[in-house]
DNA sequence: CAGTTTCATGAGAATCATTATCAATTAGTC
DNA sequence: GACTAATTGATAATGATTCTCATGAAACTG
């Protein structure tokens, strides 16, 4: 009843791919991801930036974001999965932590539920934005 | 340039299917409100059900859910937009004001930020849940 | 280092949620 | 009841994501 023991396998592709998200500061779809791979001259297929992009998010290195009916991915540090996002052009800033934790946690407890985990998204327009796009 | 005046049109479709999401306790995707209407002999067609349940979302009626490259939507009552929600059986619970609010807005006055909006999602285990299904 | 095993890749097709198109229906108004 | 514009439904189209499966290449073996 072992489980059959998974190798997991370093190849090219998964390595671009991973140096590639951690060189980015932007969300982006897959697509984007494998146009962007493509101008490096780096090709990777789309179905494998799509598995690899599913793998990383499951591993935890990559933040998931879906908007407009597309998952937009982006390298985030462990941890700290709270986000101040500019609706606008995406600037994010992540947060450190806050009182939301325990909060959440009182919450979660009070409710009897466990296994508990949250997300929190703050959304906004960067100042930068709020400038130059008074109304887009 | 003043708007042409759009006038909002009382239908038997958006009747039906307002009236549903508010009887309705669980996220449900438009595939599953079709359905559900049909059951009941009140048929309405699918794009008549997307159309309509994106109006209520926009309208603030209702709250979406991506999950598995599928939105559900689900009634909410305006202002809360915070859950707790089980990963398991959907099971959900509308969380009334939290120290997160004022906190929110701290953190994004802090860096600029306008127009700040923000969401929040705890997800956990609910008590049944946790004893039906150690592991599924 | 050659052989073997097994996972990963890529090309293409398939899936399937969501949207667009457009003619036919209707709600709201006079 | 007639008029007008919004709404609906049938259908097709779109497009992101996933599946299939033959080929390629890691990792391990001896």
């Amino acid at each position: 009843m072992t489980e059959p023991h998974r190798v997991e396998r370093h190849t090219r592709q998964r390595q671009v791919i991973t140096a590639y998200m951690k060189a980015q500061a932007q969300f982006l779809t897959a697509q984007q991801v494998h146009d962007g791979l493509r101008e490096l001259g780096d090709t990777v297929s789309l179905p494998t930036v799509y598995r690899t992009l599913t793998a990383l998010v499951e591993a935890g290195d990559l933040d998931v974001r879906v908007s407009n009916n597309q998952s937009a991915y982006r390298h985030c540090s462990p941890h700290h999965h709270h986000h101040l996002v500019c609706r606008q052009c995406g600037r994010t800033i992540e947060l450190a932590d806050s009182p939301v934790e325990q909060w959440a946690t009182a919450i979660a407890n009070e409710h009897g539920f466990t296994d508990v985990d949250h997300t929190i998204e703050i959304l906004g327009l960067c100042p930068a934005c709020a400038t130059l796009a008074p109304r887009c």
